[in-house]
DNA sequence: AATGAATGAGACTTCATTCAT
DNA sequence: TATGAATGAAGTCTCATTCAT
């Protein structure tokens, strides 16, 4: 029977990440979770002891599987611009496609009342992403790069701002984030596109 | 006492843009905001029907002033960069500065509840803002503002999740608005630095 | 400033008839009493001390009136049935033109919380009209009249129906009062029309 | 534990139709409601979903059980008038003696708010008892029975009325309803006695 | 005398959490 | 372990009544 609880436990999260992602926190109802998973509502609390902490499991294991992975996978010390591009890319697909980015979003969303859901959060996807970016910002010593050692959020914020756009902007067309945040690379490392192949949108100087 | 009740109608503003501010829309309380004010619950509710109409009073009144001026205001039909660096500066030194950050991003992270509210903040002040950018998109045929004709929104990411970061992430050093604001200006539109002083990306008016 | 006086209290009472029969007392808002009477709500306060005493006032002088010309107006102390019979028809069509009957039957229907409104309603308007029937149903021995001495409000009954058919049952014709207090005369007394008159609004076939 | 569950339903059921008996709609507190049926304030909300929703419910299945039987069953197309009394002397026989007069008198008094109620009312009990009327003004020729086929609400007039007075005249004593209805009854469709005995006071020319 | 802004008790309703089964 | 009926604190909103002007 232990894979069967484990079943439940996944079912449960899963209708509460569903739930969590609609509704933001302070709106997501534990009898539309119960339901969704299939379960009474007080089997919630054979699992979790709280509202609080059904959240904070749906983003540990939402979040960090992924997370683990790496959002930006690699593994050498010094960092190619290639590299980084691409590997910046894929994660920004994989959030795009995954059911990850919503909830995300209510992390960033509804932090103020869960400071160590954002601290989760900032440990497992941030931290790695920045900690990234500062390995690229001081890979090279190109000026252009100085931008990134001083903010180095300026990569992540076109995604994030992308994702606000597209759930709250509803009636205006959605940003594709792959594209934006290519945009935004772009101008930050320059087009890679000049580098390799002649379609593209290439922005430069 | 025509005044008198002004005031009143102001305190109670205060009042809520602060709990607004403090706690978004659901967790906001009334009695707090009353108590705050100074005034007794039912008070509220001689001015404003309902906690909704309260927020949107609140969004209204708190965003729209500014927003008359116009968040960059300008005259003529083509813009020059350096009178869009200035005029966009100013307005995020603004915002940084004004209680008007706070509810702008409740009205973004709560936006699934209030389209309204959405639109308003739109029409008031992300529309003026994106439609100046889009005036400077084609105002020069210079390649590198193409990328602004495809996302006019890359201008305003930087802020938005500045906004985002200086609120959520505290435990970080806080991001200065105007400065990465700044950065992103001088990536996409150049370096006007550059073409005055040597090196540095920094602002100036 | 006599008379001023008077006219607002006339003003007073005659918008408080209104939402009274309107809405029920229960429904009835003060603020609407005051609008439509030209004052401020705390202007009622001069006038009745509660919105029960207003209540009170209404009853007394919307109904005290024409109680006082009698509702059934007479002077012998027998009564013929003829006599009493007009008498009778005569009050129920006052009652059905004016806005008293709205008045009475919010004092019937919400009288449970008004014991005293009640009473007053009794003794201004019952008790004259069931000691007519009373004197009528004494005045003459045939036996007919014996069902008035067990039920005196037998004669009533049909009037105080009428008035709730009238107002709840909308969607189905309404009921004459006059016709079927008439018809309801003309069952117990015998129909008059077949003894005498030409004139009159007899019922008959 | 299924009829644990209908027995509170039916607790509530009883405490409700008590606080609504006594204290009307408006004046009745789901408080009382709770604290009389033995269950907490938000336990009413699992069985109802609204104090509407309970009134409703109470209406409906107060009225309508013995509405079902028929207030007045019969079978055949042609309805004699002996028949008819018996019926109709038990339906208020019935009426007086079970607790749904209250509610009935709720129904008709409030029945400006609630013209869905009015119209359950109206086709449980009403109607059927309007049609019989119907039935049995047509199902015979003479005269006298003229006056039911306009008013057929006649027949009941002294039971509504008496109702209210038995409600409402408190102090006075009360009047039974078979009585009453017995004695109007005999006024409009002719002593029953008169069919035994030879003398009687039948009403006709 | 008149105003009308202000009050605050109290109503209905919601929903996370508990607990007997 | 699982249920789901039950709980009750807490929230928003109403409106008769008061009171400073």
């Amino acid at each position: 029977m232990r894979h069967k609880k484990q079943a439940k436990r996944a079912a449960i999260l899963e209708a509460a990440l569903r739930e969590f992602t609609d509704n933001g926190f302070a709106d997501a109802r534990l009898s539309a979770v119960a339901r969704n998973a299939g379960v009474a509502k007080g089997t919630l609390y054979l699992y979790f002891d709280s509202k609080e902490k059904l959240f904070e499991g749906v983003v540990r294991e939402t979040l960090l599987p992924s997370g683990e992975e790496g959002i930006i996978s690699d593994n050498p010390h010094h960092l190619s611009t290639e590299a980084f591009r691409r590997s910046m890319l894929a994660s920004v697909a994989d959030l795009q496609n995954s059911g990850r980015s919503g909830i995300a979003l209510v992390v960033l969303t509804e932090g103020r009342q869960f400071p160590q859901l954002v601290e989760i959060y900032v440990n497992a996807v941030l931290e790695p992403v920045l900690a990234q970016i500062d390995r690229l910002a001081h890979s090279d010593d190109t000026a252009r790069l100085d931008v990134l050692r001083r903010f180095p959020q300026l990569l992540i914020a076109p995604v994030i701002a992308g994702l606000l756009w597209n759930r709250f902007m509803t009636g205006y067309p959605p940003i594709d984030l792959v594209d934006i945040a290519s945009a935004q690379l772009a101008l930050v490392l320059g087009d890679e596109a000049a580098s390799n192949t002649a379609e593209s949108n290439e922005i430069m100087d």
